[in-house]
DNA sequence: CCTCTAGTTGACGTTAACGTAAACGTCAGT
DNA sequence: ACTGACGTTTACGTTAACGTCAACTAGAGG
């Protein structure tokens, strides 16, 4: 029997209102068990959390977030649908690329204004000599 | 006297509707000039929605990108400011290291599931020969 | 003159992703 | 027995980022 969290536990560990982790659950993204009334998560289930998050940070909707956990615990079955996942994984990493480019070009385009700033610095202390 | 741009051609080039366009007017981020009633749009313009629609890609609000395209024109006026802007510029990188990081891990991750869609496509193929 | 084809300004509607409040259960500690 | 701390469900409220009319104007072409 592996580790277990109680919503508020995860709440505070990844800084979330536990109010957002059942919104997760009413929309199907999360379905912990219960004891009782109360909800016990699984690591499985706080791995699926943590896969959320970090979509939500990318910028993803929890509709994109639901396709990206659905290729850890893949309905397996036909080869069919091995197909279509293989073509999801294929888009996914296409729209990272495309990321990872925008990133890329905003990083410059900070290097370039922190330059201008630390030169309109210099000269703004260099009048007040 | 540089090129101009009207409306639907700016709508056309960055596959957005015209609507989301007239949208960043109404909270002050564009500001084109007119010609009668109809907007003019500048190269200037143009660039700022271009890194408004870069920022949406990377999941940024709307006033984040605002935040991003006011480090293009900084109000260069006195130090503090300067050095307000010097710290945002800061923020933003470890934002975006941050980014980085999630999107190698996602990266990895979607390389294993490749993997195994892989795998269990081989055993899927083989069981039927 | 008539009709397209852009363009314009309101202004209300919609969707996602929660926030927030009410009203209640449960269990440990004093 | 009472008080917190934590949990629950139900349900309405809110914000961002546009969508979607409707009603209008202005210029170009036949």
């Amino acid at each position: 029997m592996s580790k277990t969290f109680t919503i508020s536990e995860l709440a505070k560990e990844f800084a979330v209102t536990t109010r957002t982790i059942r919104h997760y659950e009413e929309i199907g993204l999360l379905s912990p068990r219960r004891s009782g009334q109360n909800r016990i998560y699984s690591a499985a289930d706080r791995t699926r959390l943590k896969l959320i998050l970090r979509g939500k940070r990318l910028g993803f909707t929890l509709e994109e977030s639901r396709a990206i956990v659905e290729m850890y615990d893949p309905e397996h079955g036909n080869v069919e649908q091995l197909q279509r996942l293989l073509d999801r994984i294929h888009a996914q990493r296409a729209k990272l690329k495309a990321q990872l480019d925008d990133i890329r070009k905003l990083m410059r385009d900070l290097d370039e204004a922190e330059q201008g700033c630390l030169e309109a610095l210099d000269k703004a202390k260099a009048s007040t000599d």
